[in-house]
DNA sequence: AGATAAGTTTTGATACATCAAAAATATAGG
DNA sequence: CCTATATTTTTGATGTATCAAAACTTATCT
């Protein structure tokens, strides 16, 4: 009756997939068996199971997508995870760049109780530690537009808002440059050819960084 | 590699089984199978997995008991269990009587990191909510020997310490008849045949609980 | 001691999640 | 439009955990 975590694992990997792309296009069954790390026939078990259960629409060798039912799931599940992190990094003081995995194996066990108290707790807050924003109980996101340090105007003050890699040491990268939520920078210029983005932090700094870095931060014009 | 769920569910079954017998006797296979929640069968075969393991000692027919690698595993595992029962009770204030079944999905996901963390912040407590002892981190449990209400001399003043039984009812009923760890009572007599115990609690309230669970309640004479 | 009751183990299946490798299908280049 | 390449699906197995019911031990009670 209850998804296995298996299930909710495949969920919000879709999910994910789906909202970096913009369209409503079919995700490869390639992409999503990465995504999960499981060899490609194990996807494709799973996701006939999944549109079994009606939480996907699956068009054999075209590819898969979530259904508003496994939407919803989906983003309950991501609920918790970005949840638990707040909570993680708030209350019990764990490193921001530590706390994805343990989010990982705790959002298929906490109760509804114990979420909603932490929401509580939280002040219930709309974004995670990275900047990520928390889907709200019935499963909706506010929706939002991005950009980042690669495609924001030049010689602008910006806030960063949210960094879309979960890895450790990038993240502890993107600490020791001052680019955390909420820290305010200006680009100076932008180099495809060389691979540079070359930033200022609010106290004067200057740094370079590469252009997937600059991607996977984003920010907000004031 | 790592013990799974299930392995630590029977280790932690076996370990509160032969916490509750005086000498060190074989557990019945039986009596395994309904703590753990399977049907005969299934326990043979898992324990004969676990020997294999060297986390058990088995002898067919006969009954099972934990070997000192399983003992400390489990007494890992009720540690987990009982810092989570602790922290959910204390810092996130959850009621007492409901943290049992959060606890028992938290204790096989949550890391050594999260648990010397909840540790620290709850200043490394000797007991949990219930009363319950909690393991340390290399797996001793410092020994104690308890009361009941049903053993405990008669008008006497004595304080709760321990309450073994985690359904929420009984939790209830115990909080509500003033019964909780910490408090001080005097047992003023006690009838077997009627199947009575009288207390008297801190501000005077005279109560009768059944012998049954006043077994359950253990004390610590001041 | 022998019969019956109680408890335990075996047997044969099932569900879930996975893999490697063979087979089928789609895509892209000349 | 046909072939080479990439992707996807199918097939046949494996591991873990479980059950129901048959077969077998052990204990108990005259």
């Amino acid at each position: 009756m209850f998804p296995s975590s298996t299930v909710e694992n495949y969920l919000k990997a879709l999910y994910q997939a789906e909202a970096a792309t913009v369209d409503r296009r079919l995700i490869p069954m390639g992409q999503l068996a990465s995504a999960v790390g499981v060899a490609p026939g194990t996807a494709t078990t799973m996701v006939k199971a999944l549109a079994e259960s009606g939480l996907v629409e699956y068009e054999k060798h075209r590819g898969v997508r979530l259904s508003s039912a496994g939407n919803k799931l989906a983003a309950l599940v991501l609920r918790r995870h970005r949840l638990i992190e707040q909570f993680l990094v708030e209350i019990m003081g764990i490193s921001w760049a530590d706390v994805h995995e343990d989010a990982e194996q705790l959002e298929h066990v906490v109760s509804d109780r114990l979420i909603d108290r932490m929401d509580a707790m939280l002040g219930h807050p709309s974004v995670d530690p990275h900047g990520d924003p928390i889907p709200t109980a019935d499963g909706s996101i506010p929706a939002h537009n991005y950009h980042s340090l690669l495609t924001c105007p030049l010689k602008t003050t910006v806030t960063v808002t949210r960094v879309t890699d979960q890895n450790a040491n990038f993240l502890r990268f993107v600490e020791s440059q001052e680019l955390k939520p909420g820290q305010t920078i200006e680009v100076e210029a932008r180099d495809p050819v060389a691979d540079s983005v070359q930033l200022r932090t609010g106290n004067e700094r200057r740094i370079t960084i590469g252009t997937k870095a600059a991607s996977k931060v984003l920010i907000e014009v004031r």
